[in-house]
DNA sequence: AAATCGCCCAACCGCAGGACA
DNA sequence: ATGTCCTGCGGTTGGGCGATT
């Protein structure tokens, strides 16, 4: 058997697409849908590769794709994924309906990218790039780019996640104390300082990438790390909390926020191991404590998907029916 | 008005991996 | 078990176009 070539056939056409050429191929994949894009050009008499007209059809004719200038909205949840997911730009389209990856691609290319480089913060890592943190630059952040929320967007969006995180610890809670003992999550919230930074300022997750992988030894500093991924997850879940959650989709986004979630987590959990492969084991009591709580929330979240994956109907309980038994929760938000 | 520059983005390229024979 | 097909992905390219000289 061999293989035929796809692109580098001759005769087929390459370059930017007509208007004929666009027309055959929505009509043909208005016809017959899409896939079998090898045999494709043949059919649907077009001297292009299969590979092309997927291309076209993916990135330009579909008809569910959003034209226009990125919103600010958008563009802060392409930084809040690329922090998360790195490059992975078909992941980071899939949370923007409408958007193609390579148009998410492009645009963090041309735009975001040299946005956040002029804020002197560095694209790839989401660090600054004078070696400081991020969310505490040495020169204010500019309220022309990247995140342009002013002072009162950023109290209520931190009030409101005050709120949001604690209705997610409240869930985690519930299913955390259960399985292991409530007084284990309570000793761990309600250790001190480290929650003062809950309601401050919104945590990216960049910045918690930055603090785990930064992770040399087990010191009081680090819970900041727990506590920041638990905000990022609430972050991620805002939407979706405040969601009519009568919508059975409104859980589709659950679970695309907490394999967010569940993939950081697994990356947290991973450079602790793999900094030293003794670092784990020497964690003091108490950060152990804190790790487990981590593992414990980790196994939650991906016990949760795999729930819903297996149940043709969403067995998750709305947040509205959540048990209120750890209500107290709250209170450790101020 | 013409030439040059720089930016943007649609399209291409090569690779990876799952499905299938 | 092996090789091909097919699709999806991320990186790169180059043509179009507006701005500048």
């Amino acid at each position: 058997m061999v293989r035929t070539p796809c692109c580098r056939a001759e005769g087929l056409k390459k370059g930017a697409w007509t208007h004929e050429e666009d027309h055959k191929l929505i009509a043909y994949v208005q016809l017959h849908g899409e896939g079998g894009w090898r045999t494709l050009p043949d059919k649907a008499g077009l001297r292009r590769c299969g590979k092309s007209c997927r291309l076209r059809w993916a990135n330009y004719l579909r008809p569910d794709i959003k034209r226009g200038e990125f919103s600010q909205e958008e563009e802060d949840s392409i930084i809040r994924l690329h922090a998360i997911h790195g490059n992975k730009w078909s992941a980071i389209a899939r949370r923007l309906p409408g958007r193609t990856d390579n148009e998410v691609k492009n645009h963090w290319n041309t735009h975001i990218k040299k946005r956040l480089i002029k804020k002197g913060i560095d694209p790839l890592t989401h660090k600054s790039l004078n070696g400081k943190s991020s969310d505490h630059p040495e020169t204010p952040p500019d309220k022309s780019s990247v995140h342009q929320d002013d002072d009162d967007q950023k109290s209520n969006k931190n009030n409101a996640l005050g709120s949001l995180s604690a209705r997610f610890l409240n869930r985690v809670a519930n299913r955390f104390g259960k399985r292991i003992n409530q007084s284990v999550l309570s000793d761990i919230i309600g250790s001190g300082d480290p929650f003062t930074s809950f309601t401050t300022p919104t945590t990216s997750a960049s910045e918690c990438e930055k603090s785990s992988s930064s992770f040399s030894k087990p010191n009081s500093s680090d819970l900041l790390i727990n506590e920041n991924m638990i905000l990022d997850a609430t972050s991620l879940s805002s939407s979706t909390f405040s969601s009519d959650t009568s919508d059975p989709s409104v859980y589709d986004h659950i679970f695309d926020d907490l394999e967010d979630m569940t993939a950081f987590s697994s990356r947290f959990l991973n450079d602790v191991v793999s900094h030293d492969d003794e670092d784990f084991l020497m964690l003091d009591e108490s950060c152990l404590e804190k790790t487990s709580f981590m593992r414990e929330l980790t196994r939650i979240l991906q016990d949760d998907k795999i729930e819903t994956t297996m149940c043709s109907d969403s067995r998750v309980t709305p947040i509205s029916e959540v048990d209120v038994s750890f209500e107290g929760i709250d209170n450790w938000f101020g």
